[in-house]
DNA sequence: AATTGCTCCGAATGACATTCCTTTCTTCAA
DNA sequence: TTGAAGAAAGGAATGTCATTCGGAGCAATT
């Protein structure tokens, strides 16, 4: 009988643990793009049986790998037809608490910390150009918020979830 | 008998057609959080039974609401720990096309055209800055690409894709 | 060489998606 | 105001698929 809670010399994130094989690789690559497929078809492209691909598939979110499964929704047949990434620059170090703060916001998708000349990185999607400055106006209400820098997007030609490909040829040039 | 291809005084998609109501709305903001969900379980949190949910979910994928349902995977414990943001300063307004091939690279994540002093911005999420190297080399190879400037991720404290909520309070500001 | 642990497959079970049909509510027209 | 028609919801039935169980093959360890 296995012990769940047996000594681990290595953390279960990162890359450690089980370091992906073909099969886990194929299989969270269909399912990046397409999670409604039935276990039957991921096995027939995976070559791998139906309870095989489900055994692996229930390991692959065990160890964090699937961090869930989501439907994409579309922002401008939803109703939020504005997007922008706000740069954002703050005074001083520990005030990200505060930018914490905007992901009650379902208008804020993304907030990252960034080197470069910035602090942090915001993406947003919201109704209308109003409401862009709405949340524009509550960033500046912030007492770290120095100043920050808005792109509004265009037009987007490409927006997906993390692939699970990697492009062995990048490493090499 | 009514028939599927009869005139639409308006289109389909942006807002239009049918205008989201409160129902559609709840389900859609639990489908963007997890897809996973039984209808039955769909149904008792919006309040109706599963057939009725279901009906209204086939409608919002038929009508472009919902794009599709994927797994999202997690950078990190995929082999892709590296993000960034990536502007291109690019010569010339038709050259968009050379960028796009790019999204044959699964490193490549987003790909929009943006107002600013900028004209393109990529998200990009590769296995090591080794890589990210060799794909910045890949886009100064483009002869429309003037200058890129890259923003690399630290920290993520916030990433998802579009969720059904609008913040009424941002427009009145 | 034997054993332990892991992962696969085939079959059986159970849950759930999907459809059909009836009922109700709303909407438009007379 | 009434009547008719369209849309949508609920209940029940059916089919599909997820999930589980048991057994077999394989690898690594002792």
């Amino acid at each position: 009988m296995p012990n769940p809670e047996k000594t681990e010399t290595v953390r279960d994130k990162g890359q450690e643990a089980r370091p992906l094989d073909a099969f886990d690789r194929k299989i969270l690559g269909e399912l990046a793009v397409d999670a409604g497929l039935s276990y039957a078809e991921l096995g027939n492209r995976a070559g791998l049986s139906a309870p095989a691909v489900h055994e692996r598939v229930k390991r692959l979110r065990a160890t964090g790998r699937i961090r869930g499964t989501v439907a994409v929704l579309d922002g401008p047949a939803t109703g939020k037809p504005f997007l922008a990434f706000v740069h954002v620059d703050s005074t001083g170090w520990g005030k990200t608490q505060e930018l914490l703060a905007l992901s009650e916001l379902p208008e804020v998708e993304e907030i990252h910390s960034v080197a470069g000349d910035t602090c942090m990185l915001l993406k947003v999607r919201c109704a209308s150009s109003r409401a862009l400055e709405g949340l524009l106006a509550r960033l500046y209400a912030l007492p770290s918020v120095k100043a920050t820098r808005s792109y509004v997007v265009l037009s987007t030609f490409l927006e997906r979830t993390p692939q699970a490909g990697i492009t062995e040829a990048l490493e090499g040039e």
